[in-house]
DNA sequence: GGCATTTGACCCAT
DNA sequence: ATGGGTCAAATGCC
């Protein structure tokens, strides 16, 4: 018997999902077509997150056969390159301005992305010099919403206001007045991405029918929590990966009871 | 003048 | 060789 990590469990739940959904689609054939497009659109949803769980389940050596895994997982290594990971999906209600998270950043560079339609921006920590702070963050529209951006933070913040930003109830690259949850007609402003002063919060809600049935949690930028899984509300709103190196026991065991049961049944 | 942004060049991993 | 990340000079803004 293989033993599963938590993302294996997601992602045998996930593909199951898969493939009942493709019969459903199958039976809606020539008969509803929104209600296949609708299917359709859950699919292609869910077999992105399948991919995702896929690679955070398997080490990235395992990837070898993509070259581009690596890159795309973040792990490729180069000198003086942060360890920690934090990956964010974030909308712009605003329309479009640059993305505030309560810290302060310096622009140094912009690149033209292979494939993306938007350059990625790379941004690192005001206080770099004066505060050896290696905190970077790079920040890229996503190819299909030009309101969404995907917001990579590499490091930690070392610097005061890493300090200043624990204190105040938003998460950073989650700034309440930007960022919004939307997902069928569910919207919330980012409370749910709240920090506490002090460790790590763990936003477990149950969600509304029709959002994503994951656990959710959100972790500071700057904590020394390692543990690695994801939440999604859907393919617009907010979706946040933490590539970490130690394993998710702990965060499991502490999960409300509610969704140890819908985790297990995944 | 000081600081932030832009952008081409360079470095490094693959 | 190529693509992604960073550097640093030039430029702009306050």
């Amino acid at each position: 018997m293989v033993e599963l990590c938590s993302e294996g469990h997601a992602l045998t739940s996930e593909l199951a999902q898969v493939l009942a959904m493709a019969r459903e689609l199958e039976a809606h054939m020539d008969q509803d077509s929104a209600a296949a497009r609708e299917l359709c659109r859950a699919l292609a949803s869910s077999v992105d997150r399948s991919i995702r769980l896929a690679r955070s389940c398997f080490p990235p050596e395992l990837h070898a056969t993509n070259p581009a895994a690596g890159r795309d997982a973040g792990f490729k290594k180069r000198k003086g390159m942060a360890k920690v990971r934090t990956q964010v999906r974030v909308t712009s209600v605003k329309g479009g301005g640059a993305l505030d998270d309560g810290l302060s950043w310096r622009k140094y560079g912009q690149k033209d992305i292979l494939g993306a339609k938007y350059p990625r921006s790379y941004f690192r920590c005001t206080h770099r010099h004066t505060q050896s702070c290696n905190a970077t963050k790079q920040v890229q529209r996503t190819d299909g919403d030009p309101l969404l951006f995907d917001v990579v933070y590499l490091g930690e913040h070392t610097c005061g206001q890493a300090a200043a930003a624990k204190r105040e109830p938003q998460l950073a690259g989650a700034e309440p007045v930007q960022l919004q949850l939307e997902h069928a007609g569910w919207e919330q402003q980012s409370s749910l991405l709240a920090v506490e002063n002090e460790g790590i919060h763990q936003g477990v809600e149950p969600m509304p029918a029709g959002v994503d049935s994951y656990f959710s949690f959100v972790s500071p930028a700057n904590s020394d929590c390692q543990f690695s899984s994801g939440f999604s509300a859907g393919s617009a709103g907010v979706e946040m990966y933490y590539d970490y190196s130690s394993p998710l026991e702990d965060f499991f065991l502490s999960t409300p009871e509610f969704f140890q049961s819908e985790i297990q049944n995944l």
